[in-house]
DNA sequence: CAGCATCCTTTAAGATACTG
DNA sequence: CAGTATCTTAAAGGATGCTG
């Protein structure tokens, strides 16, 4: 029936298109650092290991579920290296691994990159918005 | 009250941080490309200019809700230009900035770091939940 | 101390139908 | 062609209470 085959063209495209996206490793990369709180805790073992304690502290926002989350994954990923140390009560520290400190790198790019143009996009958003606004 | 203290002493914080994360232009950038569509349309138009039905084919995966979305998102950020030529029916075409072109330029970085890493990350993994698997 | 389990709310994303 | 508008579902995130 030619009804269904537009739809059903759509539906295979989106599902090889996925099946693309899951592994290209760009894509992969985008989304293990798109999350909120990857790069905060990242950026805040480059200053060297830190107990859990110390980087619910340090970054002030995240939830204690949010971070034991972020931590977990961070790890399974072979970024972040977890030591537990047997003792009353129970010490956790992490550490970057040579491979998340060489990630940690590629955001300083980033990071480079926001410094200087983010004012350019902020003016622009400023603009667009002023613009949306008298047009309204 | 002591018995808010801690609550509100945490809230506070939260909100503090927030404030702080917001006016911070690394999190701002990250905000910005962190969206799984905004990184795709950007390296399609790193390939030339192109019109929004041409943006849709190439990008299989996104339905036109996010690819209008993330196009306006874009123009806002002044990243992307969109010219729209009055004829019947309406034409538009949408470009790279030069601010848009200088974005790709770093996200290339992040593409060259996921090429050469992805694979260590993807071998981590695999140990991962290998142990996960066999502990429990 | 460093979590885990549960519930519950807010948000993002997708499908669908219609328009200048 | 290039969208807009609306509805509904999926899921991310936060609050809370409990544990080795």
């Amino acid at each position: 029936m030619a009804t269904t085959t537009a739809t059903q063209r759509r539906a295979e495209a989106k599902r090889e298109y996925d099946a693309f996206l899951a592994v290209c490793p760009s894509r992969q990369l985008l989304d293990a650092i798109a999350d909120k709180w990857v790069t905060l805790v990242l950026t805040a073992l480059d200053a060297g290991p830190a107990r859990y304690s110390q980087l619910s502290r340090q970054i002030a926002g995240v939830s204690q579920k949010m971070l034991t989350q972020t931590l977990r994954t961070l790890e399974r990923d072979g970024l972040v290296e977890r030591t537990v140390t047997a003792s009353v009560p129970v010490r956790v520290d992490y550490a970057l691994t040579p491979l998340g400190a060489s990630l940690v790198a590629v955001i300083a790019h980033l990071k480079d990159w926001a410094e200087v143009h983010m004012p350019d996009v902020q003016q622009s958003r400023r603009r667009y918005d002023r613009r949306a606004r008298d047009a309204g």
